[in-house]
DNA sequence: CCGGCAATTACCCATACGGGTGAGGGAGGA
DNA sequence: TCCTCCCTCACCCGTATGGGTAATTGCCGG
């Protein structure tokens, strides 16, 4: 059940009376609805063409392998990998390609992330048609585009330091509302090696305390599920 | 811009050869490509007629006055109110009306919260188009459908205690960090005041300490805004 | 009118927490 | 090869935290 479903490449010129080339798309977004919605969306564009489709990360890469798109759009959020961990496989692979980055909320963290994963454009999906179109069509011809006025604080943001994976898992464990003592049972290491990662997280996510440290993580999508 | 645009209403005749009455639709979410999604996604169904869409919670009622659809399709997430807002601002008026409610994540206390709202049914958003069809055809005509196990916990759930207005803005001190001192200046309370709120925050929310408590109220919306 | 709950405050106490500091081993990039 | 970062661990210390218990005031609803 679960299967990416190719459209019908064929009849391009019909579309291209004009001997242009037609601008190939992908769509990537688990929902179904959404991805219909984009099809209504971008169909009436006489030269646009949505060669594949895909519902998660690995159909992503598959797809896009297959397919060569011109232009991709791609949802951040998705069950599994995200649509940043699909934009990075894709660009090791394939270094040119142009993926638009789509996303319900606009929260700093994942637009900065989608920027250093070398995204050609971030979304909301609430975008209006024209806009999008637009985009597309801009980042087609080699351009980018962000939410109005990251681009200037990625530049002049402190390296805001990643965590580490043994953090990762640490705050993971504090969200959960593990003392320092019990994340160390869990993961098997002292209650000392636990209290430096605490530290560590907490300096690194500039809070002061645990508490503020989940909220944190919350913001900026640190946990695997939520 | 913003403006909830209402589709005709006229021709339902031809719609309904057997002169059954069309199964009237209305839409609501904030994202216009999920909006168009469900158009193509149910317009197809010969008697489902889509009589109003709208974008927020406000419009939603406002809508909903205007032209009494039979099924209403809600998103859950909405900038500003809320889609189990709107429904219970719509069943306060109308509480006969039938509302599905349609997520991105089926967390527990949404689905709580809908069930108590009145919704008559929940959804993840990749449901497939013939679930969601059968499904608003078994809303209209009176049935109610929530993810799978939810009716049960739902019954059997301790009633899970809300947390008082002093609680909620105790703990949304917390999760930016504050101390309990600080709560408690910043709410021109004693600090054992604070430590009250904070010991019955705990409790009424089941978890160990304030970490866990941010990471409880973060799952269970009941923060302003995230 | 009375019971219940929200909000407030107080006190004791054991412990968890966070800051400071230092240090060794191992992996990986310059 | 050297340097850096991650992971590991340790010790000290002052304070914040959370559990237990109890009491007062004020409002709302039965």
């Amino acid at each position: 059940m679960k299967k990416a479903y190719d459209l019908q490449t064929g009849g391009v010129d019909e579309n291209d009376p004009m001997g242009r080339n037609p601008l190939r798309l992908m769509l990537v977004d688990d929902h179904s609805m959404v991805r219909m919605g984009f099809v209504t969306l971008l169909g009436t564009e006489r030269d646009f063409e949505i060669v594949a489709e895909a519902e998660d990360a690995a159909q992503a890469l598959e797809m896009y392998r297959i397919h060569r798109p011109d232009v991709t759009l791609m949802d951040a959020k998705m069950p599994g990998e995200s649509g940043i961990d699909a934009l990075r496989k894709i660009r090791r692979e394939f270094p040119g390609a142009r993926v638009i980055i789509l996303t319900t909320y606009d929260f700093e963290e994942p637009v900065f992330a989608a920027m250093e994963a070398g995204a050609a454009g971030y979304v909301l999906k609430s975008v209006k048609r024209d806009e999008l179109v637009a985009l597309v069509r801009r980042v087609h011809s080699g351009g980018r585009r962000f939410p109005a006025g990251m681009a200037e604080r990625f530049a002049r943001r402190q390296p805001r330091e990643k965590l580490s994976p043994r953090e990762l898992e640490t705050l993971d464990l504090v969200r959960r509302g593990f003392s320092n003592k019990d994340i160390g049972s869990a993961l098997g290491v002292s209650e000392n090696t636990v209290k430096a990662h605490v530290k560590s997280i907490l300096q690194k996510l500039g809070v002061g305390d645990r508490a503020e440290a989940v909220a944190a993580g919350f913001e900026r999508g640190l946990f695997k599920d939520v």
